[in-house]
DNA sequence: ATAATTTGGTTTATAATATAAACCAGTTTA
DNA sequence: TAAACTGGTTTATATTATAAACCAAATTAT
């Protein structure tokens, strides 16, 4: 039987963040906005959710006069990517 | 830049349905059903979307007395779940 | 014989999710 | 000083997933 998939990550703008912050210390709003090609609306709104759950931590500062928003992979987070890429590997497999 | 993921293949039940009939001639409702651990509303909703995209082919007869369905992919079907694979990968590689 | 249950689904209503549009505060540019 | 831009957030709406209700026919139990 197949294997369930994380409902917070199995979507393609949060699976995104968390793929690129497994590969960086941390990421900007601004550049996750570029890399996964969203809205601010809808990152905003995504990276909320990935917060509330312990998944990534986000950091509110100013790089001088503007805000700047630094997003960070958390440990959680990280075992959950794990182990969704492993629950993926059952449906994709050849 | 990320790349897009087939929004008809994004989803846990109908993904876990393609995955399936890729690795078989045909599959009938319930057996898909249980593979998938999924309710019979559900399935017959989503196998129908599939169908509409030109995914699979669903072919209604009868197991002597009982209604039967039988499923089997088409080759946009094979197609499309091979790019989305690829595209996931972008997604998951370490 | 007939009532209850099961099988194999479909249809419809509701809950959850994603997305876009509108908005806001502050900053820079014309 | 007004317009446009940056870096977002909030809110409304469209889309999607899911469950609940339903249906017809068949089977089983009384």
């Amino acid at each position: 039987m197949l294997k369930e998939l994380d409902p917070l990550l199995h979507s393609q703008l949060r699976l995104g963040v968390m793929s690129i912050l497994m590969s960086v210390e941390s990421a900007e709003f601004t550049f996750l906005k570029e890399k996964t090609n969203s809205t601010a609306g809808n990152l905003s709104v995504q990276l909320d959710k990935l917060s509330e759950a312990g998944y990534i931590t986000i950091e509110k500062s100013f790089n001088g006069k503007k805000p700047l928003t630094t997003c960070r992979i958390n440990r959680k987070g990280m075992k959950a990517f794990e182990d969704y890429v492993n629950a993926l590997k059952d449906y994709i497999k050849k």
